[in-house]
DNA sequence: GGTGTATGTTGACGATGACAACATCTTAGC
DNA sequence: GCTAAGATGTTGTCATCGTCAACATACACC
């Protein structure tokens, strides 16, 4: 956002200066969406409301977004991006052992999740009437996927995780990762669980247990 | 609107007749919500729709329920019951094991998400602002996840889990079907992972694969 | 039988998603 | 350069929703 042509004085703020036509206004409302789910929660995702932070009039949005399902599709794909960022990062920084870098990885679905609890909600809870419609989400959920298909690869070369279809494994971790940031995020966990482990024991445990059972018997 | 006392006549349709105070209002709203979940899908689950169901004015579930999220929270609370009669009506059905007890509920719970997948959103995906507000919520969840303790709790006895705090693996349990319901409700599973398995097969092999990381090494 | 309270109704308000009509900026063709 | 056409943003409007306030009715207890 950010410049003035054109037209004439009304420079906002200084420096603030937006253009009417005012540029990427699509880019400036996800970012508005985004800063709505942190700052006020879901309930208050409204296109109206992110209209408002963008500073332009209540019908605006009609000129990027097709409805409002397509501005939370728009937004949930930004969320599949920095999802997939966090895993392959966590990868990256953890031990060259693939079991490590499964709960590596794991735990930092985990920790975006507790994170923005309600960026989540957008991206998994909404009832996307068409998935086909909105193609750069499925693109971006099946990067942060494919993610995990590597690591259960690299680790079943190397013998470390036993053999088999490496996506229905990578299904099975991601499943068990996705109820586990669910219920964590809904605070649906059992009171005295959560203060006898704690958070970050709690889900490492569970995410050990689970790569426990990747292990090839001797 | 529709009825006559106090003048009189308008018998309804004969037989339905309800009088207007017309006694449980408050299950006749709950079981017009689960209705439209089922009918119509989450969106449509409105205050206004349940009343209209019930035959009632648009304000009368005001005199039930305290807003809307109350409606919510007995909706899901009967939820939760069902769930957890599902759980432990396969437990009863499935063989005495305590392994194949765990695979079984897990799949009940599974299926139960496929049958009523709206219902499980406003179960899990909505945002309850205070749990401590709904007690019968927090019971009836506490009951369907007793289950899954007390069945690895048995299965530690008879020695065919491993030991360990039994909440927590029944955490890990729960969040792994959690986590696999959600997926499959939500359409996210890789397309081809789903055509080649099939949903109750996808299911079961990822089921087993956790309860095998809970079988003791010899 | 009369009265108080629980239950249901009518009417209103502000907010939302969506549509239509209009205004303004940008760009393309000349 | 200038103008016509399209892209982008605005104003106005509508039906629906959640919620509140005021009012009406029926049941239960004395």
């Amino acid at each position: 956002m950010a410049e003035g042509e054109q037209g004439s004085a009304g420079a906002e703020d200084a420096g603030e200066r937006r253009l009417y036509h005012h540029s990427n206004l699509r880019a400036t409302l996800i970012q508005a969406g985004l800063a709505i789910l942190t700052e006020e929660g879901v309930q208050a995702l409204t296109l109206r409301a992110a209209a408002r932070r963008a500073g332009v009039s209540h019908n605006a949005p009609y000129r990027h977004f097709a409805d409002k399902e397509a501005l939370l599709a728009a937004i949930a794909e930004e969320g599949f991006l920095e999802l997939a960022a966090r895993i392959e990062a966590a990868r990256a920084a953890a031990p060259a052992s693939p079991r490590a870098q499964l709960e590596e990885s794991g735990w930092a679905y985990v920790q975006f999740a507790l994170a923005h609890p309600d960026h989540l909600r957008v991206m998994f809870g909404s009832p996307i009437s068409d998935p086909q419609a909105h193609p750069g989400l499925l693109a971006a959920g099946a990067r942060a996927f494919n993610s995990l298909v590597e690591i259960i690869q690299a680790g079943q070369h190397a013998g470390e995780i036993i053999s088999g279809d490496a996506r229905q494994l990578a299904f099975a971790a991601w499943g068990m990762v996705h109820g586990l940031a669910l219920l964590l995020t809904n605070q649906q966990v059992p009171a005295n669980l959560r203060a006898a482990y704690g958070q970050e024991q709690l889900v490492r445990t569970c995410l050990r247990q689970q790569i426990w059972g990747f292990v090839p018997r001797s």
